[in-house]
DNA sequence: CGCGCCATTAGCCTTTGGTCGAATCCCGGC
DNA sequence: GCCGGGATTCGACCAAAGGCTAATGGCGCG
């Protein structure tokens, strides 16, 4: 059992109860480190750039401000030494070989056991990849516009990733600039750099680009 | 065996190698058939219009000009009275109940035997719904906003469709106007309508809802 | 035949989007 | 303490998008 003392772990996941969850299996796997909670978008970068030295990022796929691979991607190919496990409900075994390829150490489906959950992260501590019993790691590779995307998103600066995130939520320049509390020239000039660097020349052809991040939604199969 | 004189079959696909094949198929199937064979949206919108009365349509998923769920959507919703089989490369197990869920009477994954690929329009022919062996064909039900962008998109007028399809890849209102041979003014005219439809505001917000209705391209594993 | 719907286009005006240049700020290196 | 580069900020300027009205023609249906 890993049990490393002074070390940080970064926990983000909007849904308060299974943060909390999470928080908790840490305590157990490793006592005394210090938990840094994230809920959104924001706090996630906010928390990656205030501890860079941090040894563990859980991350949930779909928070409030990213949604699919978008955000592993940006972190993994900034912050090349956090080993990041995602946490996700969907248990689609694409997707989590689609999670590895874009950078995780490890994929914990919700619908994992506090013990497996334990173990996932006492692996990934280790230095090993983990996946749920009888996923197979290996398999395709990612579809290279994907890869692509992925690429070109991770040389985003971390409010230009912001400005895409909220393009891909359909938001207008104007709407984006109040929530950042910023003028509306300066979104603007941000878009535009987000356009070069993604290699499109529209929002509507930078949305699209994202979307290749996307995770599908499963069925709602739950009441 | 279902062995009708005097009918029609369209066959939608792009692969000229694949089409062949099923229609090969449909003449062991169906002899004395009339097939109509179309590769592109374009040519899919006309074969439709112009054989309201076709006894089956064998619809590839990904042909030049449409993705994803969106043409199965449209055309069963214009023309509930033509039985559609989807083709596509992809076996994914959910992918074929959305397509059901979108209306479609059966699935044939591209690596079907022929004998399957027979039996397959046989049965369909036979009022059956059709799926891979092994394949259970319940579960879930679509997203909800899968659903409703399905019916939003099933109210559009042909043309506003293939406009609809357009913005879907990015293009301007001009680039849109010189590919379809009228001006801008007229897809300024169509694009307002398709806002209307689809119950959004702007163009980047009508492709989004249009991603609802893609499918997760595969990773690539053949050679 | 007339009515409604679709497709087409023009003209006009307002809003949004996108590019450029430039100022400021922060941060690490010298 | 000073310098340089990237990040962030912003205003000005022009292009594209979007809303509205109005007019034309085709096509199906009662």
């Amino acid at each position: 059992m890993a049990t490393e003392a002074n070390s940080t772990v970064i926990v983000a996941d909007d849904h308060p109860l299974f943060r909390d969850a999470l928080i908790h299996a840490v305590g157990k796997v490793m006592p005394g480190s210090a938990v840094v909670e994230a809920e959104s978008l924001e706090s996630l970068q906010q928390a990656v750039e205030a501890n860079s030295g941090a040894d563990l990022l859980l991350l949930d796929l779909n928070m409030p401000g990213v949604s699919g691979f978008s955000a592993l991607a940006w972190i993994r190919q900034n912050h090349a030494s956090l080993p990041t496990v995602v946490v996700s409900a969907i248990d689609d075994p694409a997707v989590m070989r689609r999670a590895l390829e874009h950078g995780a150490s490890g994929f914990i489906p919700k619908s994992s056991s506090i013990s497996a959950i334990e173990a996932a992260i006492d692996a990934v501590l280790e230095g090993e990849v983990w996946l749920p019993e009888g996923i197979d790691p290996d398999g395709g590779g990612l579809e290279s516009g994907e890869a692509d995307a992925a690429a070109n998103l991770s040389t985003l600066t971390p409010h230009q990733f912001r400005v895409l995130m909220m393009l891909g939520e359909g938001l207008l320049n104007k709407q984006i600039a109040y929530e950042l509390g910023v003028s509306e020239a300066t979104i603007k000039a941000h878009v535009t750099a987000i356009f070069r660097k993604m290699g499109v020349s529209n929002r509507t052809q930078a949305v699209l680009a994202v979307q290749q991040l996307a995770v599908a939604e499963p069925a709602l199969l739950d009441g």
